[in-house]
DNA sequence: CTCTTATCTGCAAATGAGTCGCAGCTAGGA
DNA sequence: TCCTAGCTGCGACTCATTTGCAGATAAGAG
């Protein structure tokens, strides 16, 4: 709720111009639900993001938000937080361990690391509250995944466009 | 499902004893269901628990097994994979950054650091497949909840210690 | 060992998130 | 301006999870 105008601009301009690449119409809907969720620091679920989308746009159905979002997603222009799946997933672990999960088909696998147990998180995340725990969660594509997709479509097989961090 | 007895048996009287000192009947129903999430090495949804279960105890029913799940999950026994809460969260910061959430009302929070940025992470990971990105993950109760929960009840309000409240 | 009762369990119906099929609408290139 | 592939809104649908209730049962008291 509190970015400058400079960096939602810089957003919108991002999918502007990615949605030009990928051949996909700019609706006036479109549009603003991406202005919303662009201007948003939370992290809206689809009804908020649906509501405040008919503060201007009142026709909007929520049936429309959830399309957008997942071709905002799709595209690489959003991400979910925790994994795309439906359903809740029990850990009966309770030694400190770290997820690596598959974008794909949702598998969690566990992985262990003295170094990463040892992280500092910064200072500043103790304004936000009480600390319980911290761990580290891996995204990427897992092996079955992977050799699926090159065994379908050799070609569409390098992974999605998104991620360019790191 | 590799796990050795030991580690299970461990688990099991782990259980036993919160339940006892909880006040928790222990059902035939919540041991069967806290044996098979205790021998899991996957991260079962209630569906697959509930499918295990019905091997051995056929009239189990799904509910009970939810029941039982959430409660053992009160207890400290389980965590659960991602926030508790039902709906997807969306995210338009592309930056490289980390999650605080609230386990309490599944609030989440950014922040950023450079040194967790450039995490080193472990060999073995990319033996499960294609590392896309890494971020910190760390839960908590926001100050918020903390807040609340010493306004609404000033004994009960130490955090993760014993409470059993909902 | 039996009694008692607070706590469970199973069922069936309810809720809530998210999706789908379809018919009419529209962005945007020719 | 026209055309059409691609959108949108709607309502009905699916699927995960929860709830209310009546009958069952664990486990402490006697």
């Amino acid at each position: 709720m509190v970015l400058d105008n400079e960096e939602i601009n810089r957003r919108l301009a991002h999918y502007q111009a990615v949605a030009k690449r990928a051949d996909i119409k700019l609706t006036p809907q479109r549009l603003e639900i991406f202005r919303i969720v662009a201007a948003s620091e939370e992290h809206p679920s689809a009804e908020v993001v649906h509501q405040a989308v008919r503060t201007r746009m009142p026709m909007v159905s929520l049936d429309t938000v959830y399309r957008t979002l997942w071709l905002l997603t799709d595209l690489g222009l959003l991400t979910t937080l925790g994994p795309r799946q439906g359903s809740v997933r029990f850990d009966a672990n309770l030694e400190h361990h770290h997820h690596y999960f598959c974008t794909r088909c949702g598998r969690v696998l566990d992985f262990e690391s003295a170094e990463l147990n040892a992280l500092r998180i910064p200072e500043c995340v103790k304004d936000f509250g009480l600390i319980l725990s911290a761990h580290v969660e891996v995204r990427g594509i897992c092996a079955a995944c992977a050799r699926a997709a090159t065994d379908a479509d050799p070609i569409a097989a390098s992974p999605e466009g998104g991620d360019d961090d790191e």
